[in-house]
RNA sequence: CGCGGAGUAGAGCAGCUGGCAGCUCGUCGGGCUCAUAACCCGGAGGUCGCAGGUUCAAGUCCUGCCUCCGCAA
């Protein structure tokens, strides 16, 4: 099949390699422009722009896709689908409409849960225990389309968004692969979303690093695991300055320290006493300045006493 | 040229106004102990990121470069 792609980050590179691979005819890829970004703000190309250059698919970087330029281009390119995973663009209707079979979308949540930017992180800064990933014809509104075929992968009390993030990309990829499959067949089918069952998984900010203690542990550690590996968490109990914290792990010991006290610093780790009382031990950190740590690493320079 | 911090022993850090290179942990050897992540004694290990410059003398002051990190996105 004749396909157009869109998409912009990591997550979308192995959903355009696949569809690569199986053989589909990729008459272009949109992605968004380069941005400066990073230290010295230099510009930085986004990853599927790479990966399109790298096997000489005609790239497209509109600064916007809504004022008539886009539509043209895709025009000229005749696709038969377009294909979109986290583009990180709104499509006019025009150019939904373009396409004979239709434009489809890859996003990584089980919808109508998680509509948005980071439905990832939010699946586990709320603690499911479940996640998944979507194929839905695009709508007018955000991630409103009906559903063409989902599949779910269970999260790891202890897995961070990096893992899930890699997993559901691969995950998607091959679904996108068996929809296009279906849609050129004939046999796809489609089914509304239930609006009564819509959430929102709005974007990431550093207002939510900040850790809580009167949390409880299990909160904390699923804040921990779900702003990895932006913005990440941070707090300001170690050293009087803000630290970073990657890792933490629950203890499953009980303390009747006030929340946020440190009541234990050594080679396994730092032992905070949270909201329910319980230890949550952080194991790997990053001080202003410094290099991401083991705790141990951060305490031999940065001894701390226990009352 | 967006702003800022940092490169010193295997790891993490301290070295203020230039004057013999230190601390904690680890490591090696020995000792104590029923025993230990405990304790005691002793040892090894550093071209102080790279290249120049100033000086009787540079980890420390000056210049250029490399690398890492935070902010900002």
């Amino acid at each position: 099949m004749k396909i157009l792609f869109m998409g912009t980050p990591d997550f979308a590179v192995p959903s355009l390699e696949s569809l690569l691979n199986a053989g589909h005819e990729i008459c272009g890829v949109f992605t968004q422009p380069d941005k400066p970004k990073n230290r010295g703000m230099k510009l930085q190309a986004p990853p599927v722009k790479e990966f399109a250059l790298a096997h000489d698919i005609p790239v497209f970087q509109p600064e916007s896709v809504k004022d008539g330029t886009a539509m043209e281009q895709i025009r000229s390119l005749e696709p038969e689908l377009i294909a979109v995973a986290a583009y990180g663009r709104i499509l006019p209707v025009d150019i939904l409409e373009y396409p004979a079979y239709g434009c489809i979308n890859v996003h990584s949540s089980l919808l109508p849960k998680y509509r948005g930017s980071a439905p990832i992180h939010w699946a586990i800064l709320n603690g499911d225990e479940q996640s998944g990933v979507t194929i839905m014809h695009m709508a007018k509104a955000m991630d409103a389309g009906d559903i063409i075929a989902q599949a779910a992968t269970p999260i790891d009390p202890n897995e961070t968004v990096e893992t899930l993030h890699d997993r559901l990309a691969q995950m998607g990829a091959k679904l996108l692969v068996e929809v296009v499959e279906q849609l050129k067949n004939g046999t796809a089918t489609r089914t509304p979303q239930d609006e009564s069952k819509v959430t929102y998984a709005p974007m990431l900010s550093r207002e939510l690093s900040p850790l809580d203690w009167t949390r409880t542990a299990r909160q904390l550690h699923d804040q921990v695991r779900g702003l990895i590996p932006w913005p990440a968490t941070t707090t300001d109990i170690i050293g009087g300055q803000p630290v970073k914290i990657f890792e933490v792990e629950e203890t499953g010991v009980a303390t009747d320290a006030a929340p946020g006290t440190i009541v234990a610093a050594g080679k396994e780790g730092i032992d905070v006493a949270c909201g329910d009382g319980m230890l949550l031990r952080i194991k790997q950190l990053q001080a202003q300045g410094g290099k991401r740590m083991a705790a141990a690493d951060y305490l031999r320079g940065h001894p701390i006493n226990i009352q």
